[in-house]
DNA sequence: TAAATTTATGATTATTTTGTGAAATACCGC
DNA sequence: GCGGTATTTCACAAAATAATCATAAATTTA
């Protein structure tokens, strides 16, 4: 169990609703913060750094897919989604992407529990402060890249795609894998776009460039 | 004998959420066959003996707990359920239905992939990690080849013919069967670019060279 | 042993794949 | 909206790999 106590924003516009599932989580020893509307999600969002979300579907003027979707562009943070039983049909043709669960309401405290736990215990379950590959030290928390003690300045993907090698290290990825892993599933572009990412980074990883492998004919393959 | 890639069987009666689903495990390198009901499920599940099977629940005539039972008789091939609703899930833990793993409809392609990988990688261990045959050895993940202790460097093909040709080992292949099974089934080249790379493998193989035996008349045979 | 058959090899050409710069597009904070 | 950053697309050059082919070498057969 992490440490920490850990964040959560609810959002949803019914108070009431807010109140029961923030009990419920707060007797479970979290620490929690509320959004009543999509644009105070956002706000809440940036500023205290939840270490989950969980978001009611139907919310006026901006509805939680779409604070799905804006979220998921700064972050990977797990979100549950929680949808009204008669909607999931629906919602079943999007397929949307991003978030890592569904409840559909009305839920039972204890289902919301335990979903929570556990896909905190699976972001968090293995996250160490920092690691170092040889030269190259990587803190995700505070989302900061050393090279030989010289702090290297990521963009978004470049870290996410610098992580997902890593923790695959010595694995040979195929541009598919990493357009999965990387880009959240709801990329359906070009697969160049992964090396010209590829080049970017080796760019700014400097002497630790050639970490990063070109395995032919497949991807490439992160190797200390 | 295990191949490099692994066999996923979709099983479900909605063609567009078969698609969707197997968009994403092809990109993550599975090999996918699909099924739109049960007694096709059977039948496919004989023909292709796939290493993981994805069950819809709801399906017309025989519903996804029958297929279950009935692969059950005959195979511990790992089975994820995909339930429309949550609480059905909820009201099945404890009760041992045969299933590994359960998802919810509608479940993001992260969560999906997630639990295939996780279940692939328990059934069947990283013990395949890297395998020896005498001085050769072989890590097909991070695609690596050592000859007693070093590193050899092989292009994409060579690799596919070794790998090939080590999951045979003792067999003599012809060059139409190797043609088939490392270049594609509608490769229509000549014959003689199997010799080509057998070649060149050989050169980089050193002392495992004469691992590759050459059989007259047939083809060629790997054999420590 | 010579002829016939099959394989090995080197050289050449063709094809595929990747690296990269630059342009186009999307996105963000103001 | 605007300017700056990030991301994606694209096209072309460079590099690597693959295929073809002619010939040499090896093996089998008669």
């Amino acid at each position: 169990m992490p440490m920490e106590r850990k964040k959560i924003l609810i959002v949803d516009d019914e108070v009431r609703m807010r109140k029961i599932v923030s009990d419920f989580l707060v007797r479970e020893g979290y620490q929690i913060f509320e959004a009543g509307d999509g644009e105070e999600a956002l706000i809440q969002f940036a500023e205290q750094q939840p270490d989950l979300l969980i978001l009611d579907v139907m919310m006026p003027r901006m509805d939680g897919w779409q604070v799905c979707r804006e979220i998921r562009k700064q972050s990977n943070v797990p979100i549950i989604m929680v949808t009204a039983r008669s909607e999931e049909i629906d919602e079943l043709t999007g397929f949307d992407l991003g978030a890592d669960e569904y409840i559909a309401k009305p839920f039972s405290p204890r289902i919301l529990v335990a979903r929570v736990n556990a896909l905190l215990r699976r972001a968090f379950g293995n996250a160490e402060e920092s690691r170092s590959y040889g030269m190259v030290r990587v803190n995700r928390a505070a989302r900061e890249v050393q090279v030989q003690g010289r702090k290297v300045e990521l963009t978004y993907k470049e870290f996410e795609l610098l992580c997902y090698m890593m923790d695959n290290a010595g694995m040979a990825l195929t541009r598919g894998q990493i357009l999965n892993h990387v880009w959240n599933y709801d990329y359906y572009g070009d697969e160049r776009t992964v090396d010209t990412h590829v080049k970017t980074l080796r760019n700014k990883l400097g002497n630790a460039a050639d970490y990063i492998r070109t395995v032919r004919g497949i991807g490439y393959k992160f190797e200390q």
